[in-house]
DNA sequence: CAGAATCCTTTACGATACTG
DNA sequence: CAGTATCGTAAAGGATTCTG
């Protein structure tokens, strides 16, 4: 099973944040966007210290709230692709704006991505 | 003390989602920019359901953050105004765009909120 | 390669009572 | 009114091992 439902959400907002929260949602959202398309692989060498568990677990998650979609290929070795659906891309001008808005704040932190 | 270091960032969409992140950041943030300046006891009321003492962690840790300005009035009974910062500000385009979304797609969840 | 399974730790959050 | 303090629960996240 993929995930406790989050508590019932009281507004856009709040129903928004927890679509996109959890520590790895936006930076995959984020690294998928980059590239258009990412492999399992891939994503787990670009989000750093991330385990097999959690990236599975959040991509499933964001696939059950549309905003990933998954194409497997019927292969050996297999090979699992991911992007964005439409409904994620909207999001992207905005985390966009935020990640803009971090990058001026970060200060200290200037370990790069992306 | 107002909370645990969150892991160190890796990048800047990752930093931005940690400072609103949480439960209630996104509520309030989004609060108090819908009334200009909001009291303790108004806030308390309007995200229903939170307890003093996450109203109070949450609004420290933005505050640490420079997301909102605490004002203090020395009267009694006490008095303590809460707004938002510039940089919080800088936001709300990004939470407004957020709840469109949100509100898009929530379908069920039909609570009204501000 | 792309994961699933199991177990465990940490952190976020909640209930309740109290105070200047 | 605007908080603190203490204690407890639940959810999130991590380590490790295994597999089609």
């Amino acid at each position: 099973m993929t995930k406790k439902l989050n508590s019932d959400p009281v507004c856009a907002v709040d129903y928004a944040f927890q679509r996109i929260g959890g520590k790895y949602k936006g930076r995959i959202i984020w690294y998928i966007h980059s590239f258009t398309v990412l492999r399992y692989g891939e994503l787990k060498r670009s989000i750093v210290g991330i385990t097999p568990k959690m990236l599975t677990q959040t991509l499933r998650e964001l696939e059950d709230d549309g905003l990933v979609n998954r194409r497997v290929y019927n292969e050996v070795p297999p090979k699992v692709e991911y992007t964005l659906t439409e409904s994620a891309k909207e999001l992207i001008p905005f985390i966009d704006h935020l990640r803009e808005w971090g990058d001026k704040r970060m200060g200290n932190y200037k370990i790069i991505c992306q």
